[in-house]
DNA sequence: CTGAACTCGTTTGGCCTCGAACAATATGGG
DNA sequence: CCCATATTGTTCGAGGCCAAACGAGTTCAG
């Protein structure tokens, strides 16, 4: 969340914005860094790795998951990269486009739709997997390959925490109240 | 980058399409949590307190820089947020037109503008910025604050070894060929 | 069989996102 | 003073992002 100014620096004028209410300041510096350090891998990898193959991260990441897992219906497709489905139908369109992925009709039950590679699809992925992989390395450069997993271990702490409680807390926060529709979205037709 | 699938399962199957190329499994899983938990913990804020406020996360960051640093140049507002300063003019206008926050001329030089919280961004803030602190606490509830302190550790780890040698690193990887130009932006004029 | 209820992928609207191109301004040397 | 160079914030284009609304298709109860 924070960019060159010192911690204390920050945290200082942090405490004397709000100098009496209690604030949690470990989990805020914790989920602060997950945040920044999330952003700047994806900036290093889209402008190494996957500028020259004209890939964007999101992209990329559907064009993995098809490629691990095979031909597949693009609502697990989309839950595996975790991007909403209708997100899923722009990037597929992207990646289809690129030649790299083919859209198919479920061979039974008419409301699916599959997706799968192109031979230049699976090429493509076997040259620039390794080549993303080696930056994910290089990004954890300075973690021993046990802390590379104390760190994963933590991280999927948070995400099973809000996996398993994030609705039910929400629900909480809300009280009953009606949630505050959307500002963008779709107009009813009518 | 991996869903609801078991972690057995995605390592056995990326296995099988590179089975002999050597892969860092470890940095892979740590980065790969890295993303899905500032997704997860992203989706859960902007669900939760940011809906009501009809604020986006960026939003959020943007107009929580300003309300702790105070007045600022926009090039330093963008960097401390984390996003670049073409994104910024678009956030900030948004927040403009929400009457959270002014933009001003720089005193002394024509070419910079200022910006600074109104009454309203204040007032908001210090009500939701307590609010959004109890959230980052509720994703981080199953680690203790000692491993709160490890996680932000390790994660600013990465966070500096991209800063400091990413650019290097992308430079080296190019060896001297021109970088693909991006496939979007401005257009020349003539 | 038929229609209500559900489920899938797509469309839509508002916004964010980047980086390149640009206009406006500033700075420094000649 | 003038002009080249550098630095700002804005504009632009292609695309990602979500959730709500939607249409097409399926399922199941009556």
């Amino acid at each position: 969340m924070t960019g060159p100014r010192s911690l204390a620096e920050t945290e200082k004028a942090v405490q004397a914005k709000l100098g009496d209410v209690p604030l949690r300041h470990d989990a805020m510096a914790a989920i602060a860094n997950v945040y920044r350090a999330a952003a700047a891998v994806r900036q290093h990898v889209e402008n190494s790795v996957l500028r020259e193959a004209e890939l964007t991260w999101t992209g990329f990441v559907v064009l993995w998951v098809v490629w691990i897992f095979g031909e597949m219906e693009t609502r697990h497709v989309a839950q595996e990269a975790g991007i909403s489905k209708g997100t899923l139908t722009g990037v597929a369109r992207t990646l289809e486009s690129r030649g790299l992925v083919v859209r198919a009709p479920h061979p039974s039950d008419g409301r699916m739709a599959m997706l799968s590679m192109t031979a230049a699809g699976e090429e493509l992925m076997s040259r620039l997997f390794p080549a993303f992989n080696a930056e994910e390395a290089f990004a954890a450069d300075r973690l021993s390959g046990a802390e590379c997993d104390q760190l994963a271990g933590l991280l999927r702490r948070v995400v099973a925490q809000l996996e398993d409680n994030g609705e039910a807390r929400r629900l909480e926060l809300l009280e009953g109240a009606a949630p505050t529709p959307r500002r963008s979205g779709r107009k009813r037709k009518d």
